[in-house]
DNA sequence: ATTTTGTACTAACAATCATTAAATTTTGGT
DNA sequence: ACCAAAATTTAATGATTGTTAGTACAAAAT
C-alpha cells in the first residue's frame, strides 16, 4: 500500500500542500485536477482527503501563507528609521527573494487567486489592496521629500509588482545569470528609474 | 428565437470571439465554460458551433491575432534609423497602447497561452522566444553605444515586459489617471532605469 | 497480543464539461 | 409565395470533475 512520505518534522497535508503548490503553478488552479495531484504525490485521489478538506483549501492555504509573509515583511519594513528610498529597495529585494526561493507558492498566489471563493476572495481582494496602498504611501513620502520623482504613486506600484512577477521568466529560462545578479539587475533598473533627478 | 447580433461589417464569429476574450480573461480560459460563452452571446451552447470549431480555436485565434501585430510592429521598428533608446521608447509605447486599447485579447494572450494544444503551442512558444531575443538585441546593441547602462539584457525585457501587463491593475482601478499620463509614467520610470549614468 | 487510530483503497456518486445529431425556425433570394 | 441556405434549438453523448461511503490494511498504543 503506497503511503506518503513526509520530510522530517512535516505532516502529510505539508506534502500535498507543496505539491499542490508545483502543480497548480504548471498547469492552473482549474486545470490542476485532484487526479493529477494524487499521481505526483504517488497515491489514489481519494486518500488525499483523510489529509485535506478539498481543493480549494489547498489554494487558500497557498495563497494566504504567502500573503501573511509580506504583510509581515511590510509592518516590519515600514517601521524602520530609514529613507522612502531605502525602504522601498528593501521591499523590491524582499519580493525578488521571495520570488526566487518560494517561486511556485508566489507564483500560484499571484495568478491563481481569482479561484478562491468567498469568504477568502474578498478578505483577499482586501488584504491585497491595503497592502498596495502601504507601497504607494511609501512612494509618496518620497515624493513630499524629493527623492523619488513626482509620479502617480499607483502607477509604481504596479510597475514594481508585476515587473517582480516577471521572474517567472528567469525561473524557467535556461541559461539563468545567477540569482545575486538578476537581483542587482531589477534593483539598478528600477531603483534608479524612481530616483529623483538631480 | 434569439440570433447573434453582428456588428455592421462584422461576423456571428467575431462576435463570440470578442466575447470569448472578455470571459476568458474574467474567469480563465478553463474556468469558462462554452455554456458560459453562450449566455453572454445570447444564444443556445450548442448553436455556437455552426460558427467557430471548438473552444480550442476561440483561444488560438486570439492569441495569434494579438501575437501578429507585436511581430509586426517589431519589423517597424527595428527598421527605422532611430537609437536603441528611442526604439526601447517606442516598442514601450506600443505595448502600452496595446494593453489599454486590447486589453481583453492581449490580457488573455499573456495568461492563457498554456492552454493552447499543439503544434499551436510550441508554435506560440517560439514565436514568443524569439520576440524577447529581438527586444533583448536591441538593449545589447543601447548598451554597445553607451546609451544603455551595461546590465543583462534579458533581465530588462522581463521587467519591460511584466511591467507593461501591470496596466491589467490600472483598467481593474476606480480611479484611474488618464491613459496618456499613465503612459508618461511608466516611460518616465523605465525609460530612465535604462538610462547610462552619465 | 489486542485494540485503537490513522491511512489508503475500490467503487461509486452527481455535477459539469465540450461537443454532436437531428429537428425546427428564420432569413434572403427568386 | 416558395424554396434553399443559414441559424438556432432540444436532446443526448461520453468524458472528466470533486468528493463520499464503505472496507481493508498498517502502525502505534495499550
Amino acid at each position: 500500500m503506497a503511503r506518503i512520505k513526509t520530510e522530517k518534522n512535516g505532516s502529510r497535508k505539508d506534502v500535498i500542500v507543496s505539491k499542490a503548490a508545483t502543480l497548480f503553478r504548471e498547469k492552473g488552479y482549474k486545470a490542476a485536477s485532484m487526479r493529477d495531484l494524487a499521481e505526483a504525490v504517488g497515491v489514489e485521489a481519494a486518500s488525499l482527503y483523510n489529509h485535506i478538506k478539498s481543493k480549494s483549501e489547498l489554494l487558500h492555504e497557498l495563497v494566504f501563507n504567502v500573503a501573511n509573509r509580506f504583510v509581515l515583511k511590510m509592518d516590519e519594513i515600514e517601521s524602520e528609521p530609514i529613507s522612502s528610498l531605502q525602504k522601498m529597495e528593501k521591499l523590491l529585494r524582499f519580493h525578488i527573494s521571495e520570488m526566487i526561493h518560494h517561486y511556485e507558492e508566489v507564483y500560484v498566489s499571484d495568478r491563481e487567486w481569482k479561484h478562491l471563493s468567498d469568504p477568502y476572495l474578498s478578505n483577499y481582494q482586501n488584504q491585497r489592496r491595503v497592502y498596495r496602498k502601504r507601497i504607494a504611501a511609501i512612494i509618496e513620502e518620497g515624493i513630499r521629500n524629493k527623492e523619488i520623482k513626482a509620479i502617480d504613486a499607483p502607477t509604481v506600484v504596479l510597475i514594481f509588482l508585476h515587473a517582480v512577477s516577471g521572474i517567472e521568466s528567469w525561473h524557467r529560462s535556461t541559461k539563468k545569470i545567477n540569482a545575486t545578479e538578476l537581483e542587482q539587475n531589477m534593483v539598478a533598473i528600477l531603483i534608479d528609474g524612481l530616483k529623483a533627478n538631480k
